[in-house]
DNA sequence: CAGTGAGCGAGCTTCCGCTTGACTT
């Protein structure tokens, strides 16, 4: 062997960190990269040797030998390899998989493992101190994982094509995510909404209004269920006097929220910035790499973004307090470092989402940076800093006021209020992330105080159904369940739409016909891997191996011997919707023989059973709780109004984009028109009418029936009213983060008006 | 921010988890 050029190189998986090390390092230590996995299973073959104790076929990953190339010529050159891959379980089989390759070259005790779990300089150092062996036990635990993953994925998606239709697809992960969207589906057309009434006295004292609710009504909770019952309570306490008894203050504290980690990046950036998980981290990854920045040069903004650890490199924590001493004042500085707690399955490899430079203020980068990426940055970058402040602190009073009915039941109504005593971390927070609500200030009042309410009212409550998944939410279930990891967060949620199983509207997640059909023999035949608890079991026996306390081999063979017997029996025992007929004792139009129901490319249809000799067909639907209706032509909803060009009824039909209006004449008669609201287009001299449009992304939105001619919009659901402030003929809904409507506002003046119910 | 109404009945596909460029139109 010639002599070496270098004592030692270090392999990393990303090029942004071979770029952070050379820095540290300097040019006298070579880094390369191997850009993630290098080695996997066969994409073709199942690459599982089920004789032969499971054992697994790795092969370069297309592409990869590039990489491995280039990693074996720069090793001929130094004496010793320190494999830096993340200090995780999937980083132990980058290293094992890289070692394969570089012991072709070099003496065994060359290669060393090396954990970096910061990469600052102190990190860095730290770990270059340690170098270890290889973790066989980690590896172990990557060969499970990936060997149960395979075979999941690849014996069930065989049996769906077989039984539903080609290319389609099931594995550990994508097919719970599918099962929580149709469960969280069932479980809104399950709800049945209660209602429940609340008596609202509206005071004032001093000028300052408030409001106070019927907390106990003779000596019972006043949550009326029955409106009678509630209307004789408010007509008993009609115009009685109010007596202030009690008021209590107390302080309460709010803690800063931690800092991001990969999930909670993606919840954030979808509910403040509107960004799709995906969006997100196509973003973060750009603020990771770094960007040019005028009169900076260039400059990586943000740490790794694909992770699942709260932990913070103490000395930013220390840079940030002097950041928060200097910016906002000492007394918004906590005073000591604030810790935060991972979850109980983080895997821990890399520091939590933060700036890399607080020098780089989102005020000093803008306009120079793109706006998205400004926007995400600086989310980043206040949700970092907050976490290093000191508590809000707030005076909560709750003030209890006493009445006496005419017939001398007692009433205690109650009023509560809450003012800011400091700020605290919200103060950073706010520079990003939206205000949150206060319950309003009260006045100050004195024990024994009289008041006349101007106003007793009754207040109505619905309870709502659950939320529709959407794509940041389902996420954040995902994680809950332990299910995925942060690098395929914003895959899975894909996966799914891709397959056809789920679709995205108005940004809410639905179930499909496939998908439900999919799940439902899915969950009827592999019942325990479709239990969401079952990734967290997974979980728990890793944990095993990597501690050495229970083979690889052993946790897939016990895995294998019930499952191959469900594969066994699924491929006996699942009906084939592929091949269904399905009777129906209902009779072709065309031919009179039997229809029957079929599967096909667009979902379920009634077909004629002498197909191919009649071609008569008509769709059916398919509900969420698995039953399967035909259409029927008589269903078509009414609308009252006629045909412009023929005169016949226009009736609502639903097509590709949603409902839409067709005459009822068709096919004689072709006009269509979009589903008009009853409310007049508000632009001056237009005769036209409002009506619920979808653009091409999905998204609905509401324009002028006189498009083209007339290009009025509306973004939000218009109400037929007129603004107080500004005259404009048309308000629009806004909506909380919970979907209620609580104002209206004007698309002409902006003004906000706040929605009272009579 | 702007389209709408068919007809389906084969098909050789697929997993999860790491990470980034690029055969060309």
């Amino acid at each position: 062997m010639g002599p070496k050029t270098y004592d030692y190189m270090i392999v990393v998986e990303s090029p942004t960190k071979v770029q952070t090390l050379k820095r540290y390092l300097g040019p006298s230590v070579p880094v390369e990269a191997s850009k993630g996995h290098v080695k996997d299973l066969p994409k073709s073959r199942l690459g599982v040797d089920l004789q032969k104790d499971f054992e697994p076929e790795y092969v370069t990953i297309e592409g990869k030998l590039q990489v491995l190339k280039r990693l074996v010529d720069a090793a001929a050159n130094v004496k010793t390899v320190y494999l830096a891959s993340d200090p995780d379980r999937e980083g132990e089989a980058i290293a094992f998989h890289v070692a394969e390759e570089l012991q072709k070259i070099l003496p065994q005790d060359a290669l060393k493992r090396v954990l970096f779990y910061e990469l600052t300089q102190k990190g860095v150092q730290e770990g270059l101190k340690r170098p270890t062996a290889l973790n066989l036990n980690l590896y172990n635990a990557h060969k499970a994982r990936r060997v149960l993953d395979r075979l999941v994925g690849y014996k069930i998606s065989p049996l769906l094509w077989k039984k539903v239709r080609y290319g389609l697809s099931a594995g550990r992960v994508q097919s719970v995510a599918l099962r929580l969207v149709l469960e969280r589906e069932r479980a809104i057309r399950a709800f049945v909404p209660k209602t429940w009434f609340t008596l609202l006295a509206k005071l004032a004292y001093q000028g300052v209004p408030f409001d106070a609710e019927l907390a106990l009504y003779a000596g019972k909770k006043a949550l009326f269920e029955d409106e009678q019952t509630a209307r004789g309570a408010l007509r008993a306490l009609q115009s009685v006097p109010l007596i202030v008894s009690d008021i209590a203050k107390s302080e309460r504290k709010r803690a800063p929220k931690p800092p991001f980690k990969t999930s909670t990046l993606q919840q954030t950036a979808a509910s403040v910035l509107g960004f799709s998980p995906k969006e997100t981290m196509l973003l973060a990854q750009r603020l990771y790499e770094g960007v040019e920045i005028a009169g900076f040069g260039h400059a990586g903004l943000i740490t790794y973004m694909r992770t699942d650890s709260l932990r913070l490199s103490p000395d930013m924590c220390h840079k940030a307090k002097a950041f928060v001493k200097d910016r906002f004042g000492e007394p918004f500085a906590s005073k000591t470092l604030r810790r935060y707690e991972n979850k109980a399955r983080a895997q821990d490899a890399h520091e939590a989402i933060r700036p890399t430079d607080l020098a780089l203020t989102p005020e000093t980068l803008e306009g120079k940076l793109d706006r998205r990426l400004h926007r995400l940055y600086r989310l980043i970058f206040w949700r970092f800093v907050a976490s290093q402040m000191t508590d809000a602190r707030f005076e909560h009073i709750s003030v209890t006021l006493k009445a006496w009915a005419a017939d001398g039941t007692e009433a205690i109504f109650r009023a509560k209020g809450e003012t800011l005593l400091h700020s605290g971390f919200l103060a950073a927070l706010e520079m990003s992330e939206p205000k949150e609500s206060l319950e309003g200030t009260l006045p100050e009042l004195q024990k024994d105080a009289s008041l006349s309410p101007e106003n007793l009212a009754l207040k109505e409550h619905t309870t709502k159904p659950p939320a529709r998944f959407t794509e940041a939410t389902l996420i954040k279930e995902l994680e809950d369940l332990g299910i995925g990891r942060p690098s395929t967060y914003a895959t899975i949620v894909s996966t799914v739409q891709e397959r056809r199983y789920v679709q995205k509207e108005n940004g809410q997640l639905l179930p499909t016909p496939l998908g439900i059909t999919v799940n439902d023999l899915l969950v009827a035949h592999f019942p325990s891997l479709l239990d969401t608890g079952f990734t967290a079991k997974l979980e728990n026996d890793l944990d095993a191996i990597e501690a050495n306390q229970m083979k690889w081999q052993g946790l897939i063979a016990d895995f294998y011997s019930s499952f191959a017997k469900e594969l066994e029996k699924a491929n006996e025992d699942m009906p084939s919707i592929k091949a269904m007929r399905q009777e129906t004792g209902v009779s072709c139009p065309e031919c009179q023989a039997l229809t029957e129901v079929r599967f096909g490319k667009h979902g379920y249809f009634l077909s004629c059973s002498r197909y191919p000799e009649c071609t008569f067909s008509k769709p059916c639907i398919l509900e969420p709780d698995g039953s399967i209706t035909i259409a029927e032509n008589g269903e078509v909803q009414e609308t009252g109004r006629f045909c412009p060009k023929c005169k016949s009824p226009m009736v609502i039909k639903k097509g590709r984009y949603g409902a839409f209006m067709a005459c009822s004449n068709y096919p004689a008669c072709k006009e269509t028109s979009p589903v008009t609201l009853g409310i007049p287009c508000p632009k001056e001299g237009c005769d036209g009418e409002l009506a619920e449009r979808r653009s091409k992304r999905g998204s609905t939105f509401y324009g002028c029936t006189n498009y083209p001619k007339c290009t009025f919009v509306l973004s939000k659901e218009p109400v037929q009213a007129c603004c107080t402030a500004c005259g404009f003929q048309v308000m629009v809904r806004v909506k909380d983060r919970k979907g209620e409507t609580k104002s209206l506002q004007c698309p002409n003046c902006k003004t906000f008006v706040e929605l009272t119910t009579a």
